[in-house]
RNA sequence: GGCGACAUAGCCAAGUGGUAAGGCAGAGGUCUGCAAAACCUUUAUUCCCCGGUUCAAAUCCGGGUGUCGCCUCCA
């Protein structure tokens, strides 16, 4: 498989430190609201990542911070007056919805900040004593000049940082460093009231970038294989990372790094500071979970999406293409049941046998996509591609046996990409008062009584049930 | 000011040297009591513009134009 890799800017051939296992991780959420379609891109993105890997048979261990301690949590529980603590459990927990709605997988850990402490007081303290740190009024900075190849994640000339006319701000704290490049990887109290850690330099809490390099360190170790967020990201936070990591540990952080690119209202870039963002959860109250992951997925992880109403339409009635093709399955497989072979029968016809091995071509044409640096729109196409050739096929009815092996091979393909996981056709037949009405009306159809048949398949579809008559008799689909 | 990304049909979007995938929307047709679903046909002589290299360029090179991003919290 290739990766494009941020730090050489080119597709290189991935290859793990350890055969047949991954040690990824990547930059979580702060936990201090909802998280918006922008956020979620990331979350999806390198889940797929994760799924894509396991399913080629590599073992990840895949670690995604909460980020629980920060300003914004601070005042967000002054603003709510409630404790830092029950801020970030609140929205940690929420995260766990929004993320479960988008089939976006548990990480291996979850690791906090809160939890990580005494591993990150004493990253700050090694760095101190190797020079790489030092401390100033209860805060700890990072000597930046002194690492060198700074800037290589970022392709920033350090020089250049500090010049420009709408280049870095001074901002109060520069006061306090012998260089204003430097950042802080320790933040002394500035209340008594603000939640805070005991340390060598007193009271105080952890700087936003030593949190990844402590928490990765801890449950990856040294070098990660893969290390990946949003391209805001890159600096100056994953390059403030590398600096602490390899300054501390002495060895390569991470060997690839992936970026993944905005979702942009109106061309410009969704966030939080502009405020022209959507909530997942707001949206999922109009849409799908897997219809955003759709979304999300349409594109090359690293271009950028123009989110708009009508790209979620589209998104909506694609996905239903593929959801169709899956219930339509589902309904052979449920009423093929004749002893025999071929359509309506048990088992597969030989021509069916010949259909079948023809449809190794779109898992092929999938994996070729996916293995070109996660290229989810071509592999999307190629489940496309392949659901057009089922619904050829079966067009007529088909056997148990084939609508069973074309629905494993569907499924097999979109679970890589986390989609159609739910079960849309529950088992509404089971309520007799529902059978009594499809029964009524399937009578009332052979009566030619059309007007009766309409109106039970209009009261049907106000609860949500939609009847869909087909030659191997009614399929009931629940909305 | 420095660095970087992007520009393909009405819309979304693949395609990095060999003659424009796929999806949505639209049009016509088949099937159906009607729906729904599905299938077939159809929709870019052309890939922001101008040069160049080549037998051959959306793809490579040079120069423009436009949009956006990072350099400050941000996925």
């Amino acid at each position: 498989m290739k990766i494009y890799n941020t730090l050489t800017r080119q597709k290189e051939e991935f290859v793990p430190q350890e055969e047949g296992k991954v040690k990824m991780y990547v930059c979580g959420p702060t936990v201090y609201n909802y998280f918006h379609i922008g956020n979620a891109r990331p979350f999806v993105v390198f889940d797929t990542m994760r799924k894509y890997l396991e399913y080629k048979g590599f073992k990840v261990k895949f670690v995604q911070n909460f980020t629980d301690v920060d300003d914004k949590i601070i005042n967000r529980a002054k603003e709510e007056g409630i404790s830092a603590g029950e801020v970030s459990e609140k929205y940690i927990a929420e995260y766990y919805k929004d993320a479960a709605a988008l089939n976006v997988k548990k990480a291996t850990v979850h690791p906090k900040v809160t939890e990580t402490m005494p591993d990150i007081i004493k990253f700050v303290q090694d760095l101190i004593d190797k020079g790489y740190a030092y401390e100033s009024e209860g805060d700890v900075y990072y000597r930046t000049r002194k690492f060198e190849g700074y800037g290589k994640l970022s392709g920033k000339n350090i020089d250049e940082l500090i010049m420009g006319e709408s280049g870095r701000t001074r901002n109060a704290d520069d006061e306090k460093k012998e260089d204003p490049l430097d950042f802080a990887l320790w933040k002394a109290r500035k209340e008594d009231s603000e939640i805070a850690w005991e340390s060598p330099w007193g009271m105080g809490r952890p700087g936003w970038h030593i949190e990844c390099s402590a928490m990765s360190k801890k449950y990856l170790g040294d070098t990660l294989d893969i290390h990946a967020g949003g391209e805001d990201l890159q600096f100056p936070h994953h390059e403030n990372e590398i600096a602490q990591s390899e300054a501390h540990n002495g060895k390569t952080f991470a060997n690839y790094w992936m970026h993944n690119g905005y979702i942009n209202v109106n061309g410009v870039k969704m966030s939080k500071s502009l405020g022209n963002f959507k909530t997942v959860r707001d949206l999922l109250e109009h849409y799908d979970g897997e219809v955003l992951r759709f979304l999300i997925l349409s594109g090359q992880y690293r271009g950028p999406i123009d989110f708009n109403p009508e790209i979620l339409t589209q998104s909506e009635n694609g996905l239903k293409r593929m959801r169709n093709a899956k219930s339509n399955l589902k309904h052979l497989v449920a009423t093929s049941t004749a002893e025999g072979k071929g359509a309506g029968c048990l088992e597969m016809s030989e021509e069916e046998q010949e259909t079948l091995k023809s449809f190794d071509q779109y898992r092929d044409k999938f994996c070729e996509a996916m293995d070109d640096d996660l290229n989810t729109a071509d592999a999307i196409s190629a489940v496309f591609e392949l659901v057009t050739a089922i619904n050829t096929a079966t067009r007529g009815g088909a056997s148990k046996a084939f609508a069973k092996a074309a629905l494993d091979i569907l499924m097999e393909l979109c679970t890589v990409l986390g989609l159609l996981q739910q079960e849309i056709e529950e088992k509404v037949e089971i309520d007799p008062e529902i059978q009594a009405l499809i029964d009524e009306r399937q009578a009332a159809r052979k009566a030619k009584n059309f007007a009766r048949a309409d109106e039970i398949r209009d009261q049907l579809k106000a609860q949500g049930i939609t009847l869909k008559d087909t030659p191997q008799g009614v399929q009931v689909i629940k909305d």
